[in-house]
Parts: C-alpha cells; structure tokens; sequence
DNA sequence: CGTGAAAGCATGATTTT
DNA sequence: AAAATCATGCTTTCACG
C-alpha cells in the first residue's frame, strides 16, 4: 500500500469504470502493472469491489430516517446484525456509544412504509424501544469515498 | 425507466466494472442496447456514477462518529453545505427533524483527529452546540445499493 | 433494438531492469 | 520483485438496417 495504490484507489473511486490505460496516464505505470496492483488490492480487502452510485429518489426512495434503538438486554453485536440483517430498508447499521446501542439509517419509499418497518423494528425481542429523526435533505453524500487527505 | 433498466442498475450496482456484454446477458439485451440504456441513465441521473468500495480501515480511516449539530439562527440549507464542505472529513450530512438540525456523519483517522474536526466544527458561527456519538463497529453497510425490493 | 466492423482494452506470457 | 513490452481475445463504440 504506496503511494501508487492510493492514487490507483483515488482513481478507481473517482469512477470505477476507468480503464487500466487511463489510470496508468494519471500514476506513471503500463496498463498491466496497475491491473496486478488492482488485483492485489481487491485481494488483500483495502478495494472491496466497484458499484453504480444510484439517486435514490430516482428509484422512487425517497424517505429516510435516522433511527437510535434501545435494546433491551445486553445483545451481541453480531446478534443484533443477524436481526437487522433482514430488513431491506435499512442502508446502514451501527453500534454506538451513547444512550443508545445501535443506530440505523433506513431507507423507504415513502413516510408510510417507513412507519411499518418502524414497527416491524420494534416487533423484535431485543428492541426495547426506538426514537427516530427523519431526514428531510442530504447536504453532503462521499460515502462511498475514500476521506480525508 | 423500465424493469430493464432496474436489471441493468442491479448488476452495475453488484460490479460496477461488469462489461456490458455480461449485463446483456442478465436482461436479455444485446451489448449496444445496454450500452445505450446505461448512458441514458447516466445523462438522466439514475445513475451518479460508479465507484470502488474502499475498507475505510485499511486505508487507516478507522473512527467514526455521529454529530448532531444545533445551529444558533435559522440557517438555510445551502448555507449550511456551503460551511460544511470543506470538511474532508464529513462522509454524510443530512438535515433532520427534531431538536438538532443537522447530522453529520464524520470519519477521521484517529480520535484525537475527530477531536480536532469537532472542534473546527463547533467554531462555526452558525454552530451553537454539538453532540456526539462515536461509532463502535458498523453491522450493515449497504449505503452504495439500490434498497428494498 | 440488433448486426457487424474498427478501435481500444484486458490480460497472460515473456523479457528487461 | 516489479515493471515494460508484446500478442491474443474481448469490449466498447458507432454507423446502419
């Protein structure tokens, strides 16, 4: 992991259809040298692979919300990923510190369904109760970036 | 945008870098065809674009955290991206109902860096307060995909 | 939308440093 | 060990039916 990989990364994350050639041109290497170094890097996990960015709202997911949930006992974190596993509204899930234990960023057609996969969260065992904070704009969106410097 | 077309999304959403005679193959449609249905959901904005998924900690990008943040006056929107954007260190910032206005979702290289961005971030004028949740460990991250159903 | 042709790209074997 | 060159087979891309 050199200096090359990184711009190769920065590259590759720019758009992930860019030919070997053309990130070649942009970190001084033939295009058989940057594919060995792709491979290596999706090999070893620092790339974990390539995705279309896709509007949401332009597959008609247009609501979204931030949700803390309270769990009841002390569950693992790997138990509570095997029940939020399911859910296909959620976009994100995580542990946290805090008052809460996990908070989870859903994602759902419309105010309605998400109200019923609220309600199907709070169905589960663990879940003592939840608060949720809907999202009314997306000011900044790098997920899928590679951060800072 | 057809059932065609949400094929095609799918594949680009598993491998970004899938060729266009592969993605024929799934939706029944000859490589030019895709090809011509891919730049019309580029030119619509379906598709944003495509990118490499990077392993935030092998790249040393290992803390994260949640910031709610409370504005002191009522600040549009814009206004409040405008201030945000120079944060490399800002993956998301959405705003939100509730009692904060803004969340942001911060990744930093180490806590002391997260310190150092909360700091900069609560001299912002528009900033009355902040509060934080630090992400202990991500369960479910399918941020860069299409969504339920 | 499909077909076919031309240019460009991916990728493995081989040679070079 | 790692990069460049080269040769082969695919991919992309465009004009046309």
């Amino acid at each position: 992991m050199d200096s090359i990989d990184k711009g190769i990364v920065s590259c590759l994350v720019a758009n992930a259809r860019a030919s070997y050639a053309d990130i070649g041109k942009s970190v001084n290497l033939s295009t058989p040298a940057v594919k060995r170094r792709v491979d290596r890097l999706l090999r070893t996990g620092v790339l974990r692979g390539f995705t279309a960015v896709v509007d949401p709202e332009a597959l008609g997911w247009a609501t979204e919300a931030l949700v803390d949930i309270f769990c009841r006992n002390n569950v693992a974190p790997e138990r509570i990923r095997e029940h939020l596993e399911p859910f296909a509204e959620i976009a994100a899930a995580y542990t946290v510190t805090g008052a809460a234990n996990v908070v989870v960023h859903l994602r759902a057609r419309d105010i309605g369904k998400l109200e019923t996969v609220l309600e199907r969260l709070r169905g589960l065992d663990m879940v003592e109760r939840t608060t949720s904070t809907v999202i009314l704009s997306t000011l900044l969106d790098r997920r899928a970036g590679v951060g800072p410097r």
